[in-house]
DNA sequence: TCCTTATAGATAATCTTTTTCCAGAGAGAA
DNA sequence: TTCTCTCTGGAAAAAGATTATCTATAAGGA
């Protein structure tokens, strides 16, 4: 895990080197995004920024997180076959990397590989696509669901 | 790719062995499963059960394939990130396998590497989560956008 | 053939995400 | 600071995919 204050930083500078205005409720949903711990939904962040700004809206949520997505600076993990809720994001890191999603609690963990080199040039070589981005999820039971869990 | 037929009688037997009624819509839509090149969506099954059942309904469709997705027998592929359509479905082969997807037309091909013992043990060791599958998807630009396009 | 029960079909509901529209605020220029 | 232009926030409605509900029907075994 990064520096969570560099990486909000980061951002900032990234939204001013391209001109988007830095409204206090944009800064504010940055802030969350680059502090996150886990993996939170739209709505999850729609909850906390309430606490600072009671009149925010969802909308203005979702603008902002296709705004990072756009700029390759969120990555959105869909879990919508796991449980039926909708997508979680992940404004820490923009370079793509695993995730573990329990399919039991849906917790969302950071995996640590890395797809190899060879494992990218066989499947352009292949295929013929450009590859321009990937994503890996594993589906599996967290730890502590196994402790709980009747298997 | 396996053949066609083949994948189509071992979708019939499993679901005669769990003792699921095999109702001609049902077969129908097994079929086109079974015997899909592509990576339809539920419209697009549904769409072509048109032809045989003028009165079936998309809520059928839905219902077959979270039958066999629970079954472990049909692939969801969930692409709303990139277009905002809904999910697709691969049918052809149960055993978690890479995709690639177009982020320009959407198209979706079958990719065949697939990831190395050593990485999923890695995964499962650091993480702690008992992997019991995954997915492993890239996007990028498939040959023939390629050669249209201005990128 | 009869009986039990799963399933099809129609429709409404749900849920997430997007769109629309407009007032208001951000940021540069004067 | 003030002006101006435009981007953005907020509210509400819309969109779009998927699921739930309800009832008549058909599948499959006895």
């Amino acid at each position: 895990m990064r520096d969570p204050e560099q990486r909000f930083q980061e951002l900032m500078a990234k939204l001013r080197a391209r001109a988007y205005r830095l409204t206090p409720q944009r800064v504010a949903l940055i802030r969350l995004l680059a502090y996150s711990e886990g993996h939170p939904d739209a709505a999850e962040l729609y909850r906390r920024l309430l606490d600072q700004f009671p009149t925010t809206s969802l909308a203005t949520v979702y603008k902002t997180l296709n705004l990072l997505k756009e700029m390759g600076e969120v990555l959105e993990i869909e879990i919508n076959g796991i449980g039926g809720e909708g997508s979680r994001f992940d404004g820490n890191d923009p370079a793509p990397h695993p995730h573990l999603i329990c399919v039991r609690c849906h917790r969302i963990m950071d995996g640590q590989v890395s797809l190899t080199e060879e494992i990218l040039q066989t499947v352009q070589g292949q295929s013929g696509y450009r590859v321009i981005s990937h994503r890996l999820d594993f589906y599996g039971i967290c730890p502590e669901c196994q402790v709980q869990g009747v298997n």
